[in-house]
DNA sequence: GCCGTTTTCGGCCCGACTGTTTTCAGTCG
């Protein structure tokens, strides 16, 4: 961040407010689109928008021209922006949050504001209670209804309702498998859990079959379901007794790869897509690829759409509109790490702290994983309700690893610890007991709450550190709970990629930390990864396949991710 | 408002479903 300019997400904010506001006025609707693409650009930026803006070199941005730099740098110069204010006195701002309630939109957020007076989530309220509504135009009993229960929704439970990937991914299998099983159809998940979003909003599932009509009727059927939100024949939506949105689209297996195409996205990549296709005079839809003279490209395969249009498959993580197209175009896709390259797992827990099964137990679950080694990390002292180790306990431990050991050929068993960082930035083992350690990863468990100096100054201190390899669950973030703890970023990267620590993706469903965006960062600032289970108990051990998602969005190749290794290499 | 191996002007991504209308606009993904 740079002292004293207004971040890129308050940057980003004020511009989507301007594209609500100027479309509830009813402005052309590309001037719309463009304020939200330069928006979105805005927020996927890693560097300071508005720095760039006062320089003059916003404009280098894609979707930043002249007028949005100019806006960003008055934002940033100023504090505010002229044509904002103006527009501000014209549209009320809170229309912009009404025109967001699901089933309305801009023009009937601007019927209410015209017809009943409506300024925003308050007056609407008021509006209903004072049935104000009927006759506003577009508006009929049934939408006052929705209206009526969402904003008393809102009321009981105000807290965000996506669910974290770790729940949803095997959620959405389990739908996808009991509607296979249902319907012998092929059932695949797409949509944004399919990129490795770490959070979605629902789950979209593609289906081939040449009887749609029987696989829309078996989802809505199936015992998973509590509710069927919406019917047609080649789309139902549904929300599962979890509480899950579920959505399913079907296609003939010929065209299945264009389906699948179409629902994985994300938005923002098949826009580009379908650009790429109409500058070729051809048009790019679920249904198929129809060139200039009408005729219809289908495929059963992805692989086979992105060809058509001159491109190689481009892997769903990285379908972001981040410039993904073009490297596809040129052949300059990375090859992504897979769950497969990974030769062992570095953080995992055993009886001797807080996890549920011995050494022995996850000694064989590794081995079953075809793991060449387990890094046995159990918690430190301090870690006191985790049943952190001392180092007497830690020498005893090695003991049985040693004895485990021997009756288990294929994994070997390291020495590890999850040590931790006290909140003066000591380590919680002497040098001499580290050193005895075959690896050491350092993690943040305690004083969450001291400024960022301070946390940065413990974090700067473990990468430093001559024994520790890696820094654990970097954030401390914990999905839809709490936020990370706020540090230097710059100087951590910098320091970890100086010193080789590597940072680790821990794949714990309630962590996934570092992020897709923080692992991004770190790649291009030359630090190295680590993807971790963090596992408590065996099955546990197949977290990682959420850490490899999310390294994968990152952009990581196997060479990025340290223990892709032999250990004899990673060792050294 | 942005952008250009068709363009510095004239384009700009595509289709399904719902609720509101009385044949379709608006919303959603």
């Amino acid at each position: 961040m740079v002292e004293g300019l207004p971040g890129n997400g308050e940057v980003a904010a004020r511009l989507e407010l301007m594209g609500d506001l100027l479309e509830i006025e009813g402005a052309v609707r590309h001037r719309v689109l463009a304020y939200r693409r330069g928006a979105a650009r805005i927020r996927a930026t890693p560097e300071s928008v508005a720095a760039l803006a006062v320089a003059g070199r916003a404009v280098e941005l894609p979707d930043i021209g002249a007028t949005l730099q100019d806006k960003v740098a008055e934002l940033a110069t100023t504090g505010t922006i002229g044509a904002l204010d103006r527009l501000c006195s014209r549209v009320p701002p809170g229309l912009a949050e009404v025109a967001r309630l699901p089933g309305l939109g801009p023009r009937r957020a601007r019927a209410l504001f015209e017809q009943a007076g409506v300024t925003g989530l308050d007056g609407l309220r008021r509006a209903l209670a004072e049935g104000r509504l009927a006759g506003v135009e577009g508006i009929g009993p049934k939408t006052v209804a929705a209206l009526e229960a969402e904003l008393a929704a809102r009321d009981a439970a105000p807290a965000d309702a996506l669910a974290p990937l770790g729940r949803a991914l095997p959620a959405a299998e389990r739908v996808a498998a009991a509607l296979a099983a249902a319907t012998g159809a092929r059932v695949e998940v797409a949509g944004s859990l399919r990129r490795g979003a770490d959070r979605v909003k629902d789950v979209d599932l593609a289906a081939a079959s040449d009887d749609p009509e029987a696989v829309h009727r078996a989802l809505a059927g199936l015992g998973l379901v509590d509710e069927v939100l919406t019917e047609g024949p080649e789309k139902t939506a549904v929300r599962t007794h979890d509480g899950l949105r579920v959505e399913l689209r079907t296609a003939p297996p010929d065209r299945f790869g264009n389906l699948l195409q179409h629902l994985t996205g994300s938005r923002a990549h098949n826009v580009r897509l379908r650009e790429l296709a109409r500058r070729q005079g051809r048009s790019v839809s679920e249904h198929g690829i129809v060139d200039a003279e009408g005729r219809t490209a289908t495929s059963p395969d992805e692989a086979g759409v992105y060809r058509e249009l001159g491109l190689e498959w481009i892997p769903p993580e990285l379908r972001e509109d981040r410039g993904e197209i073009e490297q596809a175009r040129d052949g300059r896709l990375p090859r992504l790490v897979e769950v497969g390259d990974l030769r062992g797992d570095l953080h995992t827990h055993s009886t001797w702290s807080d996890g549920t099964a011995t050494i022995a137990e996850m000694a064989a679950a590794a081995a079953a994983r075809g793991y060449d080694y387990l890094g046995v990390s159990d918690h430190s002292r301090s870690l006191a309700m985790a049943g952190g180790l001392d180092p007497d306990r830690l020498r005893r431990q090695w003991e049985e690893i040693a004895r485990v050991q021997e009756g288990v050929s294929g994994v070997r068993l390291l020495r590890a610890s999850e040590v931790d960082i006290l909140a003066d930035g000591r380590l919680d083992f002497d040098d001499e007991v580290l050193a005895a350690l075959d690896w050491v990863t350092a993690s943040v468990h305690s004083a969450f709450r001291q400024p960022p100096e301070r946390i940065t100054a413990r974090l700067l201190a473990a990468i430093e550190h001559p024994h520790v390899d890696a820094i654990g669950h970097p954030t401390g973030r914990m999905l839809g709970r709490r936020e990370g703890y706020a540090f230097d970023v710059d100087r951590v990267l910098e320091a970890a990629a100086r010193t080789g620590t590597c940072l680790e993706v821990n794949g714990q469903p309630a962590r996934l930390d570092l992020d897709a965006a923080l692992a991004r960062r770190a790649l291009e600032a030359g630090v190295r990864l680590i993807v971790s289970s963090d596992a408590h108990s065996t099955d546990a051990l197949g977290f990682v396949r959420n850490g490899v998602l999310v390294a994968r969005r990152a952009g990581a190749r196997a060479e990025d991710v340290a223990n892709t290794r032999q250990w004899p290499g990673l060792r050294d």
